[in-house]
DNA sequence: TGTACATCAGTGAACGCGCGTTCACTGATGTAC
DNA sequence: TGTACATCAGTGAACGCGCGTTCACTGATGTAC
């Protein structure tokens, strides 16, 4: 069963790095145990250790991980310029991405149990947050994307923060106004830019 | 040592409910014991099934709690009006809120953690940050404080989220960007609400 | 080509520990007579 | 006023369980001659 070599090896840090990466935006950091990561990943609990040094080494990995595929698959992917972003906040604010965590931002899920992690896992976020951040500030400035970083950060931050307010309301029509009235505050916030 | 009364019990559950609120704020939901829980409220853990069914009864206590709090010391003292609101902007995105967890806004702290949380708890949760928001709403809109419901909604959104954000980061300076943006995003949130 | 040995990804049981919860007990306070 | 008993807030040990981590072992693959 067992195959053998570094390129297997690899291939199966991958399989538990993006299946960690679910499992902790579903349900948190503290609720993912070792042995439950690797019975996703089609692992026993003992092989964890082989490939990652520490619990803490696979969080900071998979988080930076997860920031780097939404980069790739949301942020690179969308529209070019202006209507990529606009593309991007409907998305974000939308009742599927609400009710889809497990494929949905890391951010949105995980945000305040980072702020309690240690410097390495901070660090590795905050490494992952700029690449994201970079995709939008190049949409919103072209010609100089580093002037818009902040206020990209500042939109991640209103969209998060608004997404995890939705998923904590009982109430579903409020939760869905709520997203309605985001993607409104979130687009003004980039037509308030256009003059930076 | 121990005194004897209705008056008294009531008196220490309320003890338990404010030094686990703070608990879970600095260390999350899942990250607080129910033994270190007591403790902080100078009891052993035993006595903890005397005041409350299960964890999940005190964390739900708690969020109502803190949010409540939150609506009676923050909300209802700020200056009265939109200064008031610009007011709780200010100090929401200020270093000094960011610092202070254990102090703080439960919604900041807790967010992502109370959206994994059963049916119960997220009850709790949005009737009392209904509570919290109205203080807002009413200040946005005296004649008709409903109205402005969802909007003061999603400022709590934008300012959670924020925080969140310059909390997880490494990057003191960039936080410290991010927060002064914030709070530009935030005021122009209630400028554009003038007209509604 | 065949055989002996080295490599190493993964197994599964075990470690000490803290979790949420239960319960027999203590001892100070209040009540009855 | 004094004594016997009832009440009950809180103690602290124990329950089964899952946590993060360690380690002796398995068995398939690759290498040497």
């Amino acid at each position: 069963m067992v195959r053998y070599g570094k390129e297997h090896k690899a291939e199966t840090r991958r399989r538990i790095i993006e299946t960690a990466g679910r499992r902790f935006k579903q349900d948190g950091i503290d609720g993912s145990g070792v042995s439950t990561l690797m019975k996703d990943a089609g692992l026993t609990n003992g092989a964890f250790y082989a490939h990652f040094a520490s619990k803490d080494d696979l969080v900071a990995t998979a988080i930076a991980d997860q920031l780097k595929a939404q980069a790739e698959n949301v942020v690179a992917r969308a529209m070019p310029g202006r209507a990529g972003i606009e593309q991007i906040v409907r998305g974000y604010l939308s009742p599927q991405h609400r009710d889809d965590i497990g494929d949905g931002c890391p951010n949105a899920a995980l945000l305040d149990e980072i702020g309690r992690c240690g410097d390495m896992t901070r660090q590795a976020y905050t490494d992952g947050v700029l690449i994201l951040i970079d995709g939008i500030a190049s949409r919103l400035a072209p010609e100089d994307p580093s002037s818009a970083r902040v206020k990209a950060l500042s939109l991640l931050g209103l969209m998060a923060g608004t997404l995890q307010l939705a998923r904590a309301l009982t109430d579903r029509q409020l939760a869905h106004e709520l997203l309605e009235q985001g993607v409104v505050n979130g687009l003004a916030l980039l037509d308030a830019g256009l003059g930076m």
